[in-house]
DNA sequence: CTGAAAGCGCTTACAG
DNA sequence: CTGAAAGCGCTTACAG
């Protein structure tokens, strides 16, 4: 029975100490021996692993952190300022991307939600400045959020997934959301010929609202007077889209095609089409915005443009590694590509 | 300029005894007054609150952890042997309530997915045994996984969620499968007359698998011979609901009501009956289990059986707060109600 | 080349 | 009552 501390709950902890004490060697030793350091003879080394072995023992996470100054860990910060609340499956592909990212590292994934008051500069950073994680990855904050620009300025190791024009300090991983919203537009445009346009937007205070309206408009621009295009504001909530849609019929104004900002919001209209007997894409041909899962399990399937999430958030993972690391840690920015996926709702042929 | 140590990335980091140091006094001192404890004036006080305030000064998680052979963190374990991988939505909800009720106590969520290979049991324990977490909660594990009983015999603080008949001595949150599953079926039984049931089964080295198997022929046994019923095992995913129906209206058989394990198969299943001509609820009745997010977005809506995915998780973190405490570490089992939710897939009228 | 000390940041038991 | 040491577990720079 080693002689050992126990932790707060009674259980009974393997240290270095017990490992040497069992060899009889100093716990100086025992750690170059497992860490492949130092010279320490082959056959008391292999006396050290197997006693590690026979004991259970893993290295004490705060007593490593605390020595190499570093946690092994990176932190996902989720603020509750935004309309991605934790819960939505943005937030599942995000994770799945880190997670692979940390997991090729061995390093550990920390959930941080913010759930202080907005604005609160501190929630961002506490979770860093405890260097509980050596970094972080931000998604979906508001642009309007204060707390993000101090702690990108703050040094702290950060990677954003997203895109932040206002933050060019910033290193961040993100999508060419005009583009791709144009792209979606020029999809009811050009290969269904709808002429009578309607953007629902996303929260403007947002920069992919910001973004994907201006798209929107582009494409309406460059159709050079072909088309019409008008906008509704939403907020990238499914009740939003059903709102926007319920207005604009009870207006009586004529549309033959809607792009929404993201899908949430064109399942909202798109129960609301079908609810005001409108046939989809038959009388309307609509787009959405993201692919997280949704879009493709409705009737009719939501065409959209899919958002890498999950490829963003290993990107964003491993540039964060990176600047952790202090290697390329000049601000940058990596855009992925989007693709538009080809559903029933825009009026293509089912696949 | 506080004199202060550098973390590996250079960000200077601010300690105790540059809160201490700035107002002239020990950092002992300055412990104890943040820490509210000890014979520090109130003068004295206020002004390393102050201090520690310019400064920035958040604790070190690492030193805090070493010192208190506590980590303030809980983890989540998700083994990828699991059809609910990461990334399914049923980990959104878990995480979601996880998250608010280690927020509660200002404690950390730790996401830890083993990539390991199966059956690996230090896979399980390293997270704990490194004590970068005091505590875990598993979910969705393997019937056959050995890892698991092991977990829970070497008396860490675990909380499970599901059901786990067999291993007595663990603390678990989970629902009556069998009793939701019976329900499930007795309501295209007994409110839609249906008569020629099939059960779509999950995994059967899953223990909700095993039990809403045993739900189902529960129900056609209680019927006294009114009703007939099949069986075909599935895996929980899409395609596995999608198979069983084209296999079973393959052989001709005659089937009106379909009771899925999950959602996810009866989301095949309906994709695979409307394909085949098949009018659901018109000519087959199908109902699903868990809630997830998908029953509610499909065309018709399934009706099925919710599991508190969310609530779960939240009382199965507040469970493992108090065996992590000490309080309460008998081994128990919590269940909570499932509730059957009516949407058009069985026949119901639309609400 | 090897053994043992120093010190990461924290909190509290202990000496004065 | 107050000041300063001890020690949590680890790794590596340093003394011998």
């Amino acid at each position: 029975m080693p002689r050992n501390t126990r932790t707060s709950s009674g259980r009974p902890s393997v240290t270095l100490k017990d490992v040497a004490e069992r060899v009889g060697v100093t716990s100086s030793a025992a750690s170059m021996a497992l860490g492949g350091h130092g010279r320490i003879s082959e056959k008391t080394r292999q006396a050290i692993r197997e006693a590690a072995a026979e004991l259970g023992y893993v290295p004490s996470s705060a007593g490593r952190a605390l020595r190499n100054q570093r946690s092994g860990a990176v932190a996902l910060i989720v603020p509750d300022t935004s309309q991605h609340v934790l819960g939505h499956s943005y937030f599942m592909h995000v994770l799945t991307g880190i997670s692979a990212a940390a997991n090729a590292r061995d390093v550990q994934v920390i959930l941080s939600t913010t759930t202080e008051e907005a604005g609160d500069v501190a929630a961002y950073q506490r979770v860093v400045r405890s260097r509980s994680a050596d970094g972080a990855i931000v998604t979906s904050a508001a642009v309007t959020d204060p707390g993000l620009e101090a702690l990108v300025a703050s040094g702290l190791p950060v990677v954003l997934i997203g895109n932040f024009p206002y933050l060019p300090d910033a290193v961040s991983v993100g999508i060419d959301d005009v583009a791709a919203s144009r792209r979606a537009t020029e999809h009811l445009l050009d290969v269904h010929g709808r002429t009578e346009l309607v953007h629902v937007t996303g929260p403007l205070d947002h920069q992919t609202g910001i973004d994907r309206r201006i798209g929107f408009l582009d494409a309406i621009e460059a159709s050079g007077g072909r088309a019409h295009g008008r906008l509704l504001e939403g907020d990238f909530s499914e009740a939003a889209g059903r709102q926007a849609v319920e207005s604009l019929l009870g207006r009586g104004t004529g549309v033959d095609g809607i792009v929404f900002a993201n899908d949430d919001m064109a399942f909202g209209g798109l129960q609301a089409l079908k609810a005001a007997g409108r046939s989809v894409p038959g009388d309307v041909s609509i787009v959405g915005f993201d692919d997280f899962g949704l879009s493709r399990v409705t009737t009719p399937g939501i065409t959209t443009m899919r958002a890498p999430a999950e490829d963003m958030a290993r990107r964003a993972t491993e540039r964060l590694f990176r600047v952790i690391d202090g290697s390329g840690g000049s601000p940058d920015r990596l855009t992925l590509p989007v693709d538009l996926v080809v559903r029933d709702s825009c009026g293509c042929p089912a696949a």
